[in-house]
RNA sequence: GGGGUCGUAGUUCAGCCCGGUUAGAACGCCGGCCUGUCACGUCGGAAGUCGUGGGUUCAAAUCCCAUCGGCCCCGCCA
């Protein structure tokens, strides 16, 4: 019975080479290659194979001249069989030449063939390049992986892995692993949650991110830190955004924002040479979080075109357009966006830009075309000449430009022309692949008001520091403390953010009572870390960067699953391992877990 | 939690609107022939829970309802 499996552990000889890598300077070689059945063409008399390894295919000739019973073992061999064969490397005959192959100047004479594991027919090919619905890729993620996209994606992921490592260690900093079994935490992202044994109900976090850890190495004198750390949050997936992710975390001993920002300018500009052969412009273009606000409406402004918004609610300040009128009355805001004469929109574009804004912003998006002798749409008769020649300073309107604009409370104006803005880029391919617009948006605001929990909350974590000159602003002002922070954005995507910390323990507490958390539980919750800080620990900041995202713009990729290897679908399943799966009655006994 | 979209042979798709042949095509797969192919060619063949369940109808891949799954988006993601 056994013998019948035709089991062999062990390859009959080692390989010499890969098969993509040999040139016409190998002719004459013997050599040693194994690998996967790409495609076999049988002529009866002749057999061709292409055989793939990960540095790409080789055509191999088998000759019943040459080994009769290679021949025809060769016949009996399918697609995505792994074999091993032994043969001379020879020059193709001019005419047989195939210039679509790196290898295509020679070719490889079997004297011998191994046939070391056989293959069911594979559910979707794995040499061409030919869109599969992405369920059964997920499925069989193996020979997804086995296939060139995949095999590139994943080895410039490592490439820019390698390049930050390298950076990093020559810049002294050390790479520490903090744990993945870790304390839940009350803000932030729903925790995944990993019960105790041993502890019958309680309960370990996966962490979220290493901040506490990283502030406290910090406290603990390691005074430059970075690791490459998996991330894990419970929330709702998206193309960009898997439960499981990676960061690139820094953080550093008494820097200032500039110097943390030019450590990541360097960082980048490292993997962009190291993976793509790219140089990158330094420094980094900078806006404020208000400028990117006023200007783009969003903290992650797409740089690659221009199409910039203006407040031009003076325009209104008299106007009869009843509608603006009422929103100008009761403080709101109008914003306007100039679209030039060499981009037309017809009627039935600018209605879908109009439906999207009521349906995610609930607010009215206007527009007017200047024509010739005057302006058209449904809003022209509503706008005097007054509105009309402060509309036109305000944005430099010439004739055939097309003028856009939303009126609301500021931040939804901002917003949702922001949106439109960005609607406008895509759809006239504005946004140019090969353009890197890097940039830096800082001074955060600290707090923000949420309606939900009728608190205040941090914009980016309570950790965050204040800006010294906003530090008075604390108590009578909190909404307007703005924070050391900055943000890394290229082309809209945000790349990643960090800050200046909080290492003095009575301002650490101070801010989590205005986040609503008193002294007490504060203490309870975060008190290893204010103990910490109270022992000499030193000012600090870093930052920490989306390795997977970087890699996902590195690849010229829409979505993360092409650069993780086993990702998950948007319902966070494994489709391969089938992952989350039911658990034994006898696993959740012991740990004292019932199912509700 | 909500909106959109897709689900038919191993794969990619057509058929669905407007219900009515034996549900097709290409690639792949199986078998024959073939000594210079490289998307080999050629001859022949097999292959379907039309995602699942229910309903309407003389009759459902097709119309209706529910449900499951993939993808995109909103909410959510300090």
């Amino acid at each position: 019975m056994t013998e019948q499996i035709g089991f062999q552990p062990l390859p009959p000889w080692q390989r010499t080479d890969y098969c993509g890598t040999l040139r016409p300077s190998d002719a004459g070689r013997r050599v040693a290659l194994w690998g996967w059945v790409n495609a076999r063409r049988d002529h009866g008399g002749l057999v061709f194979i292409d055989l793939r390894d990960r540095e790409g295919v080789v055509q191999i000739v088998f000759n019943p001249e040459r080994s009769a019973k290679a021949h025809e073992l060769a016949r009996s061999v399918r697609t995505e069989y792994f074999i091993a064969v032994k043969g001379e490397v020879v020059l193709r005959a001019p005419n047989t030449v195939n210039p679509a192959l790196p290898t295509g100047e020679v070719e490889v004479m079997a004297e011998a063939l191994e046939v070391l594991n056989t293959s069911l027919p594979p559910p979707f090919p794995i040499g061409e390049e030919q869109q599969i619905t992405e369920e059964v890729r997920l499925r069989y993620r193996y020979l997804d992986l086995r296939r060139p996209r995949l095999q590139r994606n994943l080895r410039l992921r490592h490439a820019i892995a390698r390049a930050t490592r390298a950076y990093f260690d020559e810049l002294g900093f050390v790479e520490v692993e903090t744990p993945i079994l870790w304390r839940p935490t009350p803000e932030g992202a729903r925790d995944y949650l990993v019960p105790s044994r041993v502890n019958p109900g309680r309960f370990y976090a996966l962490p979220q991110s290493p901040q506490l850890l990283k502030q406290i190495l910090m406290v603990a004198g390691f005074d430059r830190y970075y690791q490459i750390a998996k991330c894990f949050r419970d929330e709702d997936l998206r193309a960009n955004r898997q439960p499981e992710f990676t960061q690139i975390d820094v953080e550093m001993t008494c820097p200032t924002p500039e110097q943390i920002m030019a450590v990541i300018e360097g960082l980048l500009a490292r993997i962009y040479r190291d993976t793509l052969g790219i140089s990158i412009k330094q420094p980094f273009e900078r806006l404020t979080y208000d400028e990117a606000m006023e200007r783009f409406g969003t903290d992650k402004p797409d740089m690659r075109f221009g199409l910039e918004l203006r407040n031009i609610t003076s325009a209104f300040a008299g106007t009869e357009f009843n509608v603006i009128k009422r929103i100008v009355s009761e403080g709101g805001q109008v914003y306007g966006l100039r679209l030039p004469a060499q981009y037309q929109l017809v009627r039935r574009e600018l209605d879908e830009l109009v439906t999207q804004t009521q349906s995610r912003f609930g607010l009215g998006l206007s527009w007017a075309k200047l024509a010739e002798r005057d302006w058209q749409g449904p809003v022209a008769k509503h706008l005097g000449a007054y509105e009309r020649a402060k509309c036109v300073e305000a944005l430099d309107l010439e004739a055939g430009d097309t003028l856009l604009f939303v009126a609301g409370p500021q931040s939804v104006a901002r917003s949702a022309l922001g949106e439109v803005r960005l609607s406008l880029g895509h759809k006239f391919s504005l946004c140019s692949n090969d353009s890197l617009c890097f940039l830096w948006v800082v001074d955060f605001p600290l707090f923000e008001y949420s309606e939900e929990e009728k608190r205040l909350v941090s914009v980016n974590h309570p950790f965050t520091a204040p800006k010294p000159e906003d530090l008075p602003l604390l108590e009578s002002d909190p909404l307007a403390v703005r924070a050391l922070s900055y943000d890394v954005v290229l082309n809209g995507e945000e790349l990643g953010g960090g800050s200046i910390r909080i290492h003095n323990s009575e301002l650490q507490l101070k801010i989590f009572e205005l986040l609503g958390l008193p002294r007490e539980e504060a203490l309870k919750k975060f008190g290893f870390l204010i103990e910490a800080l109270s022992y000499g620990a030193p000012p600090h900041g870093g930052i920490a960067l989306g390795l997977d995202r970087i890699a996902m713009l590195i690849c010229g990729t829409e979505s993360l699953r092409d650069v993780i290897a086993f990702p998950k679908t948007q319902k966070a399943v494994d489709l391969m391992s089938g992952a989350p799966a039911e658990v034994d009655p006898s696993q959740l006994k012991e740990l004292a877990l019932k199912l509700v």
